[in-house]
DNA sequence: TTTTTTATTAATCATTTGTTTAATTCAGAT
DNA sequence: ATCTGAATTAAACAAATGATTAATAAAAAA
């Protein structure tokens, strides 16, 4: 049993997320962790030292967790390149109507320090994956446009991501409940591999 | 003349503006700005009363200025519906060139405080302008797709913006200079408004 | 049980931070 | 030149905040 877990560190990490994530690294005190999470102020800096290696570890998980389910999506060599996107939009869909900070959060956290980003493991191989390469060959073949494979990317991304960060001034906009907004998000599950097999088609 | 203006009253707007625009509402202290503009500490609630006060009005007339060269554009009824989105996606991306930043600071500090953003005199509109009625028509004669417009607002500004929220991160893992970076937005400005087309044309 | 290590607590410290005050300088009107 | 109100400054205040300490409780090892 790799029951190395303390009870008090799992609660202090949760809530430490739950605000990070809410109201960013500088919006979040120590103390309002310690209250969240119902533990005394010392324990934080007793279990994690401070607030900022809180900070580095929370930043760590939760990018590493979203991102190793993503890689293998797009370096699996079986699907084509049409059920890549496919795949890779519901996955990520899904994993952001579960968490639909977490995209804000991670970008505006990293905005000055994006170094600490690329210590990730999984990071710099999306544009020498498998999906790129399949993309180049439809390329070559003249199934597809010919436009750096950069837009490409950031396409599939802006699409599938933008939305969320933009979801409380839409739904305050078009009067949305939170329901009417994932229902929406649901529907680009299938819309958006749609939309990009046309702009990049010929 | 209204000029109104004291010297040391700009100062202190822009050196707020690039912090809070940098670093964000909470991450930048009243000192930081004080520094910044090369100023008294006190002259900042002399002026401005508070730094909330001062981050409103920064809020208020950035978010203004941004949006008012925009409402005319999609509610030109000379111009056709391509070249609204071109229009549209030129204009955007040259003033979001010049302020990078922009787009992450309004979605994040409003994510919370999104009432704020409906007080807007250009906001609500956008759904209900031209550019709207054009697209409509366009799935009446049967030209265009037909997907809920919502869907078709945010693709546009999906591609146009995102790509500047993770330039940071873009451009670690690429490894492209601020140069190359520009250069692929300047690209953008002709591919979106084909891209856009493509996905809504059947 | 006794001892030792680990976890938890309340209190405190040292900075930081937003804001105010009281004194001083400056500019324009009289 | 003098007076008046606005602009500016250094200093200080009070609250918030990240972190530590010393004492206590709980758990594990002996």
């Amino acid at each position: 049993m790799d029951s190395n877990f303390s009870q008090t560190e799992l609660k202090i990490k949760e809530a430490a997320k739950t605000l990070f994530l809410k109201k960013g690294y500088s919006g979040t005190t120590t103390r309002d962790i310690a209250k969240e999470s119902n533990i005394n102020l010392a324990m934080l800096n007793y279990y994690f030292r401070s607030k900022w290696k809180l900070f580095e570890i929370i930043m760590f998980e939760t990018l590493y967790e979203f991102l190793s389910t993503m890689v293998e999506v797009y370096n699996d060599p079986l699907t084509s390149l049409e059920e890549k996107i496919e795949i890779c939009c519901s996955r990520y869909i899904d994993k952001t109507i579960e968490e639909p900070l977490l995209p804000s959060f991670v970008l505006n956290e990293l905005k000055n320090n994006p170094s600490s980003f690329l210590k990730m493991p999984t990071t710099k191989m999306i544009m020498k994956s498998e999906l790129i390469l399949q993309y180049n060959e439809g390329v070559k073949k003249g199934i597809y446009n010919k436009v750096e494979p950069i837009h490409f990317v950031i396409n599939i991304f802006s699409l599938i991501v933008f939305p969320f960060m933009c979801s409380p001034i839409m739904m305050k906009m078009e009067n949305l409940s939170k329901n009417e907004f994932k229902g929406l998000m649901e529907e680009r599950k299938k819309l958006i591999p749609n939309w990009i097999i046309q702009m990049i088609k010929k």
